[in-house]
DNA sequence: GGACTCTCTGTTTTT
DNA sequence: CAGAGAGTCC
């Protein structure tokens, strides 16, 4: 046997040896979840090499599934044959894309992941619902929460109305038939949002048994990473997907790292998961990842959590006591000195490890602030920043071309392509002009365009040459591939003499090699010859575009962002009422959930500690008079 | 136009 | 709680 147990502890082996029905691992952190999920699946292939069966392991976000995929891989050589590792957005896309057309869903449908996009189509469902309401001015901006809500909540469209009243939502009637409208819209747009994409997989497996069946056959197991963040929709996609039969869920979660409460997440869901598929519970306990030190407070902290499952064991380190504590609790009078206080204590101690470090705090505000001050202390830094779009011109050009090649009517990316093409070449294109050309023809926006700039004199005879035979690659012969060898070349032989030279060039640099990551990853996952152009494009639009981290720099993180991460030294900053705990979860109450949630929150932040732990906080912040976080006592810490 | 009070809204983010 | 924006008064 290739997979070597011997490594494991007794609670993490009979884990990985769990062969049928539902199982729970409630893991705390560090406490080796993924290493038990993914031995269990490698052992699971590795024993069964006569068999076909597949093994699909879900999960939120890309980076867990990359990080399945590649140590499985490595555990495995050629496991990906029998294994779909990816997340339940990819996985409902592709299952649209095969069945989707019983929902009125072209396989080539687009994925609305940006906000913008969402609220114009909002924007559009009200107008369609009319003029009845004069009183109030919708917008499409405002409402996207509450439709996003409805969508996570998978709130069929004729309970729609009664679930806003429940929530007190006024104006219910009128929401809910923007709601239909919204949901409409995206279907005839053949587009979906990231909650449409759920909702309508969910809305597909109900209606087709038939579709149920053929996924409990091909995949009889099923595993499913931080359970603790599904929203319901996602719930109830896992209940269908899982045979009722053999009921095989394996389960990762730990419901002390519930953070995402606020975006659909429940601690109830746990507890009604075990009840619906009356799971096992086996509970990780071991850490080995902090001091000693560390899951002492951690222990104290969440121990004022009444709401836990019941009988959730302790902590338990594993490393071993050093001499010097591990802990640093540091008090200064106001905020601006705390800042440059661990600006100076990250030169002094880990200056030739900047990234070894991280600062974490409550809000982006007061990272924001800690970059500023790091960046007069000479401190290189860098704050987490999500980024769901190309938005330099090259790329930019590249992405809008490949969906207007997916889908030839779409006036957004021919808007986009005109403006960027101005950008990289100076000729501006009129979009109005293209699409009456392209009404007078075939419809094809794509190659009413390649017509149109092919027309202009003041084309340079590089780009003249490269339109003329790489257009039609991608418009005729939908050979993306060679299309964006040519592309490629193209760009990088634009004229020297551009204006906005050497920013362009960075960022294009910067952006290219996002691109070529992502392709990567699309190409591990599926294989090369696997890949449509809606496939690609499904995939690039569930990616973030965010470039690598630079290597010497101190990272900041939201507490949220830094959620499954592990870093040798952390500075926990702004340990005051108001900020950590939150001032709207103190208004709620001492007791409420979202109180409850903001302790998480701590308990996320501190056992994020391999080495040392630096906890501050400072009586005035921005100005105003805080007192310590009641987490501090909590902790024993004061 | 400036000082004042009021009311409303907002934090955390992956896909 | 705290910041923004609207409205009021002089």
């Amino acid at each position: 046997m290739m997979v070597d147990l011997s490594s494991l502890n007794e609670n993490q082996l009979n884990a990985v040896q769990w062969q049928e029905g539902p199982l729970l691992v409630l893991a705390g952190p560090g406490s080796g979840k993924t290493r038990v999920l993914t031995y269990r699946i490698s052992r699971m292939i590795e024993e069964s090499p006569d068999k076909h069966f597949r093994i699909l392991g879900l999960t939120f976000t890309n980076k867990a599934a990359a990080e399945m995929r590649e140590r499985i891989d490595a555990l495995v050589p050629n496991a990906g044959e029998r294994t779909l590792l990816t997340t339940f957005h990819s996985f409902c896309a592709d299952l649209l894309r095969q069945h989707g057309h019983h929902q009125g869903l072209r396989p080539d449908f687009s994925i609305l992941s940006q906000q913008a996009d969402r609220q114009a189509l909002l924007d559009e469902a009200i107008f369609k619902a009319g003029e009845k309401n004069n009183e109030v001015f919708y917008t499409g901006e405002r409402l996207i929460p509450v439709i996003t809500r409805l969508l996570d909540y998978s709130i069929s469209i004729d309970k729609a109305e009664t679930f806003l009243q429940s929530q007190n939502i006024r104006e219910a009637p009128i929401i809910s038939s923007f709601y239909s409208l919204y949901r409409q819209l995206m279907i005839e747009k053949n587009s979906l949002d990231f909650g449409g994409l759920i909702s309508e997989a969910l809305f597909l497996l109900e209606q087709k048994p038939s579709i149920k069946k053929q996924v409990h056959r091909i995949y009889p197991y099923i595993c499913v990473d931080e359970f603790q963040d599904t929203n319901l929709s996602q719930y109830k996609i896992l209940t269908h997907l899982v045979s009722p039969v053999t009921k095989n869920l394996f389960v990762v979660a730990d419901d002390d790292q519930i953070i995402y409460q606020w975006n659909g997440a429940n601690p109830e869901r746990l507890k009604e998961l075990q009840k619906d598929f009356e799971m096992k519970v086996l509970q990780l306990p071991e850490n080995y990842r902090c001091p000693p030190e560390v899951i002492d407070i951690a222990n104290k902290l969440i121990s004022h959590n009444l709401n836990r499952s019941a009988d959730k064991e302790l902590l338990q380190a594993n490393k071993s006591i050093s001499k010097e504590s591990p802990i640093h609790v540091h008090f200064f009078d106001e905020w601006e000195e705390e800042a440059s206080w661990v600006a100076k204590d990250i030169l002094k101690r880990h200056e030739k490890s900047l990234n070894k470090c991280v600062v974490l705090a409550r809000t982006r505000r007061l990272l924001e602030s800690i970059i500023s001050v790091f960046e007069k202390n000479g401190v290189p830094s860098y704050l987490a920043m999500r980024k769901d779009e190309f938005v330099g011109a090259p790329m930019f050009w590249l992405h809008g071309v490949l969906r207007l090649a997916n889908s030839r009517q779409d006036r957004e990316q021919l808007r986009r392509i005109c403006k960027s093409f101005y950008t990289l070449e100076g000729i501006n294109l009129d979009v109005n002009d293209i699409m009456s050309q392209a009404a007078t023809e075939d419809g094809d926006y794509l190659r009413a365009w390649q017509r149109a700039a092919l027309q202009r004199s003041e084309i340079s005879s590089e780009t003249r040459l490269f339109l003329e035979q790489s257009i039609p690659k991608i418009s005729d012969r939908l050979d993306f591939w060679k299309f964006l060898e040519d592309a490629f070349q193209w760009i990088d032989n634009l004229p020297e003499s551009h204006p906005q030279n050497e920013e362009f060039f960075s960022e294009y640099k910067e952006e290219k090699e996002t691109w070529d990551q992502l392709i990567m990853e699309i190409v591990a996952q599926y294989g090369r010859d696997q890949i449509t152009l809606h496939l690609l494009l499904q995939e690039l639009d569930l990616r973030s575009k965010a470039p690598k981290p630079p290597k010497h720099a101190v990272p900041c993180f939201t507490i949220h962002a830094s959620k499954g991460m592990e870093f040798d030294h952390v500075y926990l900053v702004g340990l005051v009422e108001d900020q950590l705990p939150s001032w709207a979860a103190i208004k709620k109450g001492d007791d409420s959930h979202e109180m409850q949630e903001e302790r998480r929150n701590c308990f996320v932040a501190i056992t994020r500690t391999q080495e040392s732990l630096s906890i501050s906080y400072s009586s005035r912040v921005f100005g105003y008079t805080k007192e310590p976080s009641r987490f501090l006592k909590e902790m024993g810490l004061v």
